[in-house]
RNA sequence: GGAGGGGUACCCAAGCGGUCAACGGGGGCAGAUUGUAAAUCUGCUGGCUAUGCCUUCGUAGGUUCGAAUCCUACCCCCUCCA
């Protein structure tokens, strides 16, 4: 038995910390070293890069910002900054796609758009908002130089896009291998302790981590956080698959995502999204083990990341609403409204189904009515042929599970 | 530079003169079931002013009564040789 100090109460609060920092990470590079810093005692600088473009955030995004508001919440500095420089060049994503260039408006439209979304997560009082062209755009050519001169091709070929593509015989233009060196620059701009970063970035976190030894600075610690699946709870969340939550969506739709993830993908969305202490997260296992039918742990998640996002009274509504709908077949008090005018006195149903956007067609439209998807005010419409009457009544128009609108024909007006 | 193979709908992949809006699989959507989970079964999965019409098989032309299928040119991708 090897004698161990009695672990100070500062000893404990830094193992505390870890392990929470520790939630969800991909990889922490090294963790001995934050160890160390955090014995400190001194607030950490932690530093998160993001690009300038228009951002539109959903929950895969957050997994990053919920990790630095934990930062926070131990008391560190958290550094949000907007690559504003690094973004003329583009980060090298083997893809060489032509960045269309930001004006400075853009750049601090974009910001406030950030601001206004990053800020559910995030405390604003501890949040230092930042531009890397604060200090790059005063760098000269021979800066530039010196810092090209720090790093070998050798190493960044160990990244992966250059190094395959270099083997394909594939163009990789110089400029992208400054992509890395500006944004490891960013960390001895910065004197970073801390770099976060999905796990697409490890190579350029590393690059910083090597500079700052250059530049005579430790090294800073470098911790990476997974991407989070997508609803489908097999590729990663993102727009283009359409598999997202967008963190401005309402809160019902928000509500009813969430509860249509798998039961399998909850614990994820459980570990990454909530700020629920671990031992919460493995209780709730436990009672689902036991039988407790996991539904109603998924209800506590849906509950928690709408009240992020709008307020606990909406996530309240929007379960209630929830209930309502799926266990006594109710509509919902909400949805999209839409003022269809027609100069005759019947409008086709296809054609209100396409006017209110229920449907991407009319042939779409017909498809679903013959499947017996559409619904009109409760009743199941099986004739595409049915004629809705111009009378300004208002009417509800369902196709499928979740979609509805609220409809009103009236009669067009005269054109002048 | 030489030789060969290939580009078909969201993806993969058949078709190789008419019966092709194009087999099959994946994905997606819908119905049943259910906990808007998973699994399962069934159907749908170009558009429109809709029992007809229009557009789609890399691009542009051509042959033909008729082409995704044949011919010509061009663009792009892959493999092998130099």
């Amino acid at each position: 038995m090897p004698i161990t100090e009695k672990p100070s109460v500062t000893d404990s609060a830094v193992a505390h910390q870890l392990a929470e920092l520790k939630r969800g990470t991909e990889e922490l590079l090294l963790e001995s070293e934050l160890q160390e810093r955090l014995k400190s005692g001194r607030p950490l600088k932690v530093k998160v890069g993001f690009d300038p473009t228009a951002p539109d955030l959903h929950l895969g995004h957050t997994v990053l910002l919920n990790k630095m508001r934990q930062f926070q919440e131990f008391g560190h500095e958290v550094i949000f900054l907007i690559g504003d420089f690094t973004g003329m060049i583009g980060d090298p994503s083997g893809k060489t796609t032509a960045r269309p260039v930001l004006t400075s408006e853009d750049v601090r439209a974009n910001a406030k758009t950030y601001e206004e979304q990053v800020y559910k997560i995030l405390d604003s009082n501890k949040t230092r908002l930042d531009f890397n062209s604060r200090w790059m755009s005063q760098m000269k050519a021979s800066g530039l130089i010196e810092l090209a001169s720090k790093h070998t091709v050798a190493r960044m070929l160990e990244r992966d896009d250059f190094r395959t593509r270099y083997q394909e015989g594939k163009s990789i233009a110089i400029h992208e291998f400054l992509y890395p060196l500006v944004q490891g620059y960013d960390s001895i701009a910065l004197e970073a302790d801390v770099e976060l970063g999905g796990t697409d970035q490890k190579f350029n976190l590393l690059v910083g981590r090597q500079l700052q030894q250059s530049y005579d600075q430790p090294p800073q610690v470098v911790l990476t956080m997974p991407l989070l699946e997508g609803l489908d709870g097999v590729n990663k969340m993102s727009k283009s698959l359409d598999n997202y939550i967008g963190i401005t969506e309402p809160p019902g739709e928000m509500f009813g995502k969430l509860m249509s993830i798998s039961d399998e993908l909850m614990w994820r969305y459980f570990e990454l999204l909530s700020f629920r202490p671990l031992g919460d997260i493995e209780d709730f296992k436990v009672r689902v083990a036991n039988g407790e039918n996991p539904r109603d742990v998924k209800f506590l998640l849906a509950l928690e990341i709408v009240g992020r996002f709008h307020s606990e009274s909406a996530a309240t509504k929007s379960k209630k609403d929830f209930i309502a709908r799926h266990r006594h077949g109710k509509v919902p008090d909400e949805m999209e409204e839409y003022l269809l005018r027609s100069s005759e006195p019947t409008m086709g149903i296809a054609y209100v189904l396409r006017d209110a956007r229920l449907v991407s067609s009319t042939s779409e439209a017909i498809r679903m009515i013959n499947q017996g998807a559409v619904r009109l005010d409760g009743e199941r419409i099986d004739d595409p042929k049915v004629l809705i009457k111009v009378d300004g009544t208002p009417r509800t128009l369902q196709v499928g599970k979740r979609r509805f609108a609220r409809i009103t024909l009236q009669v067009e007006d005269c054109l002048d």
